[in-house]
DNA sequence: TGTACATCAGTGAACGCGCGTTCACTGATGTAC
DNA sequence: TGTACATCAGTGAACGCGCGTTCACTGATGTAC
């Protein structure tokens, strides 16, 4: 895909826009930004990037259909961000789930647009079969990561790691949504939500038994 | 308030309907459990009711003074159940607390419409002074429960109780949210929600240096 | 290199819809005497 | 107990609005020869 006549100088007089796929996308974001899910229109992102109401049906079948595609993409983002975040278990294990904790809440903070599209729209997961894909993957980031952390343990008293998975991602959408969102501090904390999450998943993993790293 | 002539008989003959407030409360209740938060109309709980469209407005200012409305009854009922699964911290403060945690998402699964009033509407907590209170009184059971787990501990290994209360909603609402909505299962659990909370919560508290009760 | 043509990505007008809210109104209720 | 009247909780019609989506269309683009 690539602009058409889109020099800085006739934007607007180019009939077809050349991308505007993409140019819908990152509108839908900013409204998402701006007034939440729910508040996204399809009329206004047309309007918003100069283009007619019917254009969008070009490029999405329907509303839900371009806002799957947002999800999406932001899934796919977010699996990025938590696997250089985890960075293969360096430099150790323990360190490396806190910072996927931290990147966790890092994306929902820098990016609550994409997290809005992906938590708080009411798109069931399963809702495309690419959109159901990207979630499990970014999930899977997770879990693999939880794999590492538990086979610290010895096999005995190992919990498994699935679970492990869970309750971190519990308590750090938890703080997410609560507390870490841009779009208004929904209550005042007496620490940032990243300590009160690294403090949080700390003492989990002291009660599965593994302590701080020497 | 009272019921004005209305016997089961003739409902729908009385002019007034004598409780009006209450029957668009409970219907906007049905509506936002069928299509969530953003998916309720005046106009539709009216029709619900019976009642002409002009009709709520005898009663609240506009859309979101009924929907704060609604969202501070959730919380003080919320404040009630949370209040009473604690239970003053009997019969022991562990159990009392994971009590605690079963009891908030079992409201969350009994009372979707009232949890999605509350904390997925967009409805900032402050919207009205009477909500702020009310969210704050339920948020100060949790609190005050946390104190008294906490002073288990020797005063020198003693954690902030407002952390830990944190931390405990925290994880709470993630599984709630993520897994504990009637409106549709988000993904497959190996286990119930109610029982990976409860894990969670026992290996947090073993990690504040807690171990189960006797 | 030039031309004919198929395809594609837009337009703009229109549709039906349902919403939130206001307005002047009226019938029912409660109260003072 | 009865009557006059103020208040109150509804009505129903209307408003302006913006939405999602469809339709027949047209200008631009890319390609085969």
């Amino acid at each position: 895909m690539s602009w058409h006549r889109h020099d800085d100088d006739d934007k607007r007089r180019s009939y077809h826009h050349g991308n505007l796929r993409e140019a819908l996308i990152q509108g839908a974001l900013e409204l998402i930004a701006q007034k939440g899910p729910a508040g996204f229109t399809v009329a206004e992102a047309a309007r918003a990037i100069g283009v007619s109401p019917a254009a969008p049906y070009r490029h999405f079948r329907d509303r839900d259909d371009l806002m799957a595609d947002v999800a999406t993409r932001g899934f796919t983002l977010f699996e990025a961000a938590l696997q250089r975040a985890w960075n293969g278990g360096a430099p150790d294990p323990q360190r490396a789930f806190e910072a996927l904790g931290r990147a966790y809440l890092n994306f929902a903070r820098t990016e609550p647009a994409y997290y809005s599209a992906m938590f708080e729209a009411g798109m069931p997961l399963d809702a495309t079969p690419e959109l159901h894909r990207a979630a499990d993957q970014a999930f899977n980031v997770l879990r693999d990561a939880a794999e590492v952390v538990c086979a610290i343990l010895p096999v005995g008293q190992r919990p498994p790691a699935l679970m492990v998975a869970l309750h971190v991602w519990s308590m750090s959408h938890g703080i997410a949504s609560l507390f870490a969102r841009a779009d208004q501090a929904r209550r005042k904390l007496p620490m940032s939500p990243e300590e009160l999450l690294e403090a949080g998943i700390l003492l989990y993993l002291q009660g599965l038994g593994i302590g701080a790293p020497k």
